[in-house]
RNA sequence: CGCGGGAUGGAGCAGUCCGGUAGCUCGUCAGGCUCAUAACCUGAAGGUCGUUGGUUCAAAUCCAACUCCCGCAACCA
């Protein structure tokens, strides 16, 4: 369908740091990214969205050296792993960036410069306690002290005294203006990451060191080939180079700044104090929001691990489940920005109360009626107003409700506002009851199966974002054409008069949302 | 005084910003229906919303103090 506007809509995940496989946690951000651009684009919007890996950094070098390969042979090798973890999430992605690509070296050097003309980056020498695996600097009075009296990072991991040659970014310099950036509602969502980060700016920032010479694995500084970018500086670039930075594309004119920057809460900080800092050095537009979304637990809200044995990687999880299945758990099950938990069980309850019972099944019962009672052929008809209140109410939740709550990333209350109108349907079936008006009224019994399958429709339509698979499939069941599928096409009133005329028929309805059962080994 | 999250019927959660009949899902019990995916619909039982004090005509919601739980974070980042 046509859209008057195309407004541009740029969305990114955080670049995943890909030192181990990809998790659930993973599968998390890129699922919701995804529903976010599904759900933009329905609605008209000229949607670029971005993701990948973050391969540069110590840790990634250390890894290599210990499996005695390449860094780049590991980067590779697990980058594939994300790739096909998007494919099979049914990620829609338009780049899957790696930060070892040529153009992203290009344009963490430009950006570089341009902190640097800005006169932003110094040449110091930076000495302190190194955590490795935090890959920060601590003070001597952040540290604690280890079982064994050893020196710990406040996070508990080792920590080493290092001396080194480092570039520094006036950080300091721009506590003024990121605080104002910060405290500006919107900007940081939700309030209370956003109230965290004032709170740190407002103890004071102090410049940030910027490179490093202790390895080489990562992106040069440009007249400084020892130094190699702070991995932050080079990954958070990410979002520019997707869009062609430093040259000025279409891309670049277009989606910067960036409409969200949906990130994990633990990147909060270098997200909304470093990455706006070197945007304003820059001179580049700050991006329009930053999203910090919750993490996922397992069970009893205990953190997944792999000594607990509670670990659950995505792709086993879609191939057990379905990817729609896990897809609408995931979004269903936990409010956006808090934590949430997971569990088989969980999934399967989810799925089975609402996708299969509930939506499955009133699909399911509709067309089958529809199929058996009416030949599968379809006819204009005249709504009472019983048939106006149930249509008016999908109308509401498809319409608006949805669509208002998943623009703030409220996908949960969203899917809420959703299912509450299955409801209204599975009830207004009971309430007419079809099989009695079958020998009663048939007649009204067909304005009872097609206001059901209006409403279908509907349904259909607005849950796309979240199983588009399965939503493809019902309305390809439908007849509803592929190109009448977006949102604007919700208020659309000749529809289905154009499907009567079409002469469409529905073939022996399909169930979409098969029940599930929970796999037997997956107790525990 | 490190930081953050949480405590609401058996379980899991929403509601708390902007006080005013405590809501949802799962589970349990009873009834209905039979089109449909052993599903759907209706009703019921079950909570003094962690504790104490305060403000108020009114507090799960605001204020103060306290108790307890969890995490510091995703593969050993």
């Amino acid at each position: 369908m046509a859209h008057a506007e195309q407004t541009p809509y740029y969305i990114t995940t955080a670049i995943s740091y890909p030192n181990g496989k990809p998790h659930i946690g993973h599968a998390y951000e890129a699922i919701a990214a995804d529903v976010m651009a599904r759900f933009q684009r329905l609605r008209g919007r000229k949607v670029r969205f971005q993701t990948g890996t973050d391969e540069h950094g110590l840790k990634m070098a250390r890894k290599a050296e210990e499996q005695g390969r390449t860094a780049r042979d590991l980067a590779d090798e697990m980058a594939g792993y994300f790739q096909e973890m998007c494919a099979a999430l049914n990620v829609s992605h338009d780049r899957f960036i790696r930060t070892v690509e040529e153009d992203h070296h290009r344009a963490s050097q430009a950006i570089w410069r341009r902190m640097e003309e800005a006169g932003d980056l110094y040449l110091d020498r930076y000495e302190g306690w190194y955590s490795v695996r935090d890959e920060a600097y601590y003070d001597e009075s952040e540290l604690v002290e280890g079982e064994g009296g050893e020196k710990l990072s406040p996070q508990g991991t080792p920590v080493e005294w290092t001396v080194e040659e480092s570039w520094f970014f006036r950080l300091s310099k721009y506590q003024d203006r990121v605080l104002e950036w910060l405290k500006a509602p919107g900007n940081v969502e939700p309030a209370s990451r956003r109230n965290e980060m004032i709170a740190f700016v407002e103890q004071g920032l102090r410049d940030l060191s910027v490179s490093r010479t202790s390895f080489d694995w990562g992106v040069k500084v440009p007249g400084s080939d020892n130094h190699v970018m702070y991995v932050w500086v080079d990954a958070l670039t990410n979002y520019l180079t997707g869009l062609g930075f430093p040259d000025e594309t279409d891309n670049m004119r277009n989606f910067w700044p960036a409409d969200l920057h949906l990130i994990g809460k633990d990147i909060v900080r270098f997200h909304t104090i470093y990455w706006p800092a070197f945007l304003m050095s820059a001179d580049l537009p700050l991006p329009k929001a930053v999203f910090g979304h919750g993490f996922l637990l397992a069970r009893g809200g205990e953190k997944m691990s792999k000594s607990l044995g509670n670990v659950v990687d995505p792709l086993d999880l879609a191939e057990t489940f379905g990817v729609d299945a896990v897809r609408y758990f995931l979004m269903r099950e936990v409010a956006f920005g808090q934590d949430g938990s997971y569990s088989p069980e969980a999934i399967v309850t989810r799925a089975n109360a609402e996708l299969a019972n509930s939506f499955g099944n009133l699909a399911q019962r509709t067309l089958s009626m529809i199929f058996k009672n009416m030949g599968g052929r379809l006819a204009l008809f005249e709504t009472a107003d019983s048939d106006n209140k149930l249509l008016a109410e999908v109308a509401e939740a498809c319409g608006n409700l949805l669509p208002s709550e998943f623009e703030k990333l409220a996908f949960s209350s969203g899917i809420e506002a959703w299912m509450r109108s299955v409801y209204a349907c599975n009830q207004y079936v009971d309430e007419q009851a079809p099989w009695t008006l079958k020998k009663t009224d048939p007649e009204r019994m067909k304005v009872v199966l097609q206001t059901l399958f209006v409403a279908l429709r509907d349904l259909a339509i607005a849950i796309q974002p979240v199983v588009p698979e399965k939503a493809a499939v019902l309305l390809d069941q439908m007849g509803v054409p592929a190109d009448e599928r977006d949102y604007a096409n919700l208020s659309d009133t000749d529809w289905f008069s154009r499907l009567v005329e079409s002469g469409f028929t529905l073939e022996k309805p399909q169930g979409v949302f098969p029940r599930l059962e929970l796999p037997a080994e997956a107790e525990g």
